[in-house]
Formats: C-alpha cells, structure tokens, sequence
DNA sequence: CGGTGTGAAATAATTCACAGCT
DNA sequence: AGCTGTGAATTATTTCACACCG
C-alpha cells in the first residue's frame, strides 16, 4: 500500500540532494529538475542532427529554436549538468553532445524487456534502435501460448512466468509494460522482483511501486483527452467572447 | 517561423482568461491549470471503474489512493472545476464522473485522423476506441502505394494529399502523426490547413504550428532517456554515498 | 464527526536582465 | 561585440491547515 509517485506528464517532486553532510560527497551535478531532464533529451536529439550536417558551433538561441523552447530555459538546463558553452561564441556541437549522452547514462546500453506482445506491444518490439540511440530490447513476454516461442525482430518471446530469471540474465535495466490494464500490476512487481528500478507503463493504470523504482507512464487516452478539453475550450471561446487565446482574437485561416 | 509552444511531458504556460471585461462572460470554469487538466483524465478513468463496480460515492482520500495522488491535490483540482462534493460524505460518482465528462469535451465525440501507417500507426489504428470512451479514428493517411487503397480496421487509407479534404469532410478535430521524423512536418502543415488545431505528434521533431494550434507530442525514445538518466543516477548514488534517493538508504528486496 | 473547499505558505519552474568572459 | 552563466524576480504548482457544512 505504498502511494504511488508515477511520473507521467507531470515530473516527479525533484531530484533528492545528493547528502545532508556538509563535507563529503562529489563535485557531482546536483538536482538536476526533472523539467530539465526531459528536455536534455530533446537538445541532444537535435546536437545529433547538427553534427551530422557538420555544424560544430551552436549559441544557445539556435538550438533553443530548433529545440522549441527559448534561450534563458536552454542555457540554464545546461548549466545544470555543468556545462562549457564559450561566451560570445556558443557551445561546441561535438563535445556538448558527448557531455549530454554521458549525463543521461547513454554510455552504457540499457537492456529493455517489454511486457505484452499486443497491438501496441507489437510495435514496440519492431520499433527497432528506439529512434536510433541505443536502448536495445532483448527480452519479450508474454502469457498467450500462441506468442511464447515465436520471434519478433529475432527475439524470443518468454512467459511472463520467466521475468525473473531471464531479467536478471540479461541485465535488463528498463522495463517496458504494454500488457493490458489488467495485467499490468502483476508484470510491474514480477520486473520489480527481476531488479527493475525504471517502468515505462503504457497501461492505464496506476502502478504500486516501492519507493526506489521509478515509473514514467505514456497513457495515449490521457493524451486524447486533454486535447479533446482544448477543442471544447476553443469551442466555448469562439461562441461567446472574441478574444480566446491568450487575449488574441481568434484568426480564421 | 514562429515559435512553437509544444507541449509534451511540460505543460503549456497556463489557460487564457475567458475575458477582460468585469461583467459579461459565462459563469464558466476558469483558468483550469493544464497539470490539472492531464489528472482530470486519470480522475475520470478511475470514476469510471467505481461505476462499473457499483460504488456511488467516494472521499478525496479514496479516489486520491487510486489515482496516485494526494487528496488535497485531487480536491483542489476538482475545485477548480467547480466540482460539487458533499461535506462529509465525499463526491458523487456518477454526476463527478458526468461533470468530468463534459469538463473535457467528451460529450461531442471527437473525431481522430491519423498521418502515418507505419510500425506504430498501425497499432494505434487498430487501438480500437483507445481505452473504451470514445475517439473514433476516422481517417488514415499515408504515402505509400502499398498501404494507400487498403483497410484497416475497416477503415480505408488515403493519400496523404489527400488530407485536407478528407478531414473536413470527416469534420475531423484531432489528428494524431506517427510518420517518420522527415515527414512530420509536412504532415502537420496538411492537418493544420484541414482545419484540425489539436495535434499528437508521435514523431521525434518539433513541429511549427501557428499559436491557435495545440500540440502534444509523445516522444517513446525521450521517455527512455529520462529513465536511461534515472539509472545512472541510481548507479552514481550507489557507488559513492550511501544514501540515494530523497535522503533514505537504498534498501534491498 | 468526517470530509470538502480554499486561502495562505511552501516549493518548483520559468523568465528576466546583466555582469563577465573570449 | 556577442553570447554564456546565473542571481533575482516572476509565475506556476503543490502542499498545508483549517473554517465550515451536511
């Protein structure tokens, strides 16, 4: 009966510090926001892109454009992780893209294990490379005996029952759950027993975990949903007053 | 060139005021923060389970539980809905969960296009009613020959050029883009045009919109690097100190 | 009582604006 | 001259705590 923190569209509270001793402790990068963290993500996906066309210099204006966020945010995520951008010039591609794939931990390939060879689970498995950057997944379960045995992309499907055992064999680090609403708490605890520290739920539910793993839930009905508000606030603004969002009147294309 | 705002794991600033003036204007639910927007939905979901099982009243406390929040965040959320609980008893299920409802705009079925039949869209275009309430997909586009003229689900798969004169035909109000990341773009600018101004990108880019579009995006290869940042954090608390997370020991199963 | 609704306090995230480096 | 790094101000969100009501 633990409560449940799940980290879905909102973050999680923070990052604890690091020590309460006022001497020890590294020089580490200390609490880093969780807001940030998401968006470190996205600039090194685009210092990516960058390099690949040869650019070696950015300022922290461009790729805060291409990044869709603005500039103050950009170079203050940065300066969470520490970083060594060069004034009046901007930030190297190469080396800030190298600082960042360190920061998130992509150094060392993660394994992932997916849970649920459904529709979406399907896709998942076929996903293949995860946008390129390596989240590699090998293990793949199921319950339905006529998907235990086969292969997807040359990985074997396992039961469910073997999570476990074949988690811990392949240091599976990441676990994702596309298993029906249902079924989904009971493959959450089966990862947690397997030494799983971090979910990816796509089920529609609130999963029960102790308090050191940490759970991201992608929920597309969710997502529906809040555009579906935004379409009947659009609705409701347009039919009485004129002025609908953020003051500007609404201009018809 | 405009900015784009997009909202994916953050939320958008805030929620317009309805009107400056005083005296006219509805009675109507004000500024609704988006945070709370995203856990109306997860509200809802779980109202809805209540129902089915027949429970027809529920305290803060009790709902907070199965939501995984805490009570006094649900009630304010509520609150700012203009939610109407009973002082002493709790809430209501079925008019809560009717009030919701109509808060997010499901009264009026929303109907979904979706760009991109590939690895993903597939399963998204056969999610089936995504969730139980309704978002009927209306519409599937693509630009590969081999895909364009079959059904999916019963539905036929258009051209993507096609797009403008199939949404509004369909009166489409949500489209959702699962194309690779070159295409996104080009996808978005066709919905847009169609008149659709609510967006879920599933592909790894920023899209540009004009400012009366509402983009969320889902971004599966970012949501691994957040946890991908988690495990490393984990790594480095654990090597070092002894205290990890939010100051507790790490405790062993 | 027991539980809602909500001001006020606390915390987190964003933006501003400018000193300081190259 | 240009652009980073960052304190300080602002804005958003969460939590507290308690008056008030059924």
């Amino acid at each position: 009966m633990t409560s449940a923190p799940q980290a879905g569209p909102e973050g999680t509270p923070a990052l604890g510090e690091a020590a309460a001793t006022g001497t020890g402790g590294a020089p580490a990068a200390r609490a880093v926001p969780e807001a940030t963290v998401a968006r470190l993500a996205v600039y090194l996906r685009m210092l990516g892109e960058l390099a690949e066309q040869g650019t070696d210099t950015v300022s922290s204006d461009e790729l805060a454009a291409v990044c869709g966020v603005n500039s103050a945010k950009l170079r203050k995520d940065l300066s969470y992780v520490g970083s060594h951008g060069i004034r009046g010039v901007g930030y190297e591609v190469g080396p800030l893209l190298h600082h960042l794939e360190s920061t998130l931990g992509l150094t060392h390939r993660q394994s992932v294990a997916l849970v649920g060879i459904g529709n979406l689970g399907h896709a998942l498995a076929g996903y293949g490379g995860f946008g390129g950057r390596g989240f590699p997944v090998t293990a793949l379960f199921d319950v339905d005996p006529d998907l235990v045995g086969i292969k997807i992309n040359g990985i074997l499907v396992d039961h469910v029952r073997d999570i476990p055992h074949v988690c811990r064999e392949r240091d599976v680090t990441i676990g994702m759950i596309a298993t029906p609403a249902p079924a989904a708490q009971g493959a959450c605890d089966l990862l947690v027993r397997a030494g799983v520290s971090c979910i990816l739920n796509f089920a529609p539910v609130v999963l029960q975990v102790p308090e050191q793993v940490e759970v991201r839930k992608v929920d597309l009905a969710v997502e529906l949903q809040i555009l579906s508000f935004h379409v009947a606030r659009r609705h409701l603004a347009e039919r009485e007053g004129l002025d609908a969002v953020n003051g500007h009147a609404v201009v018809r294309s």
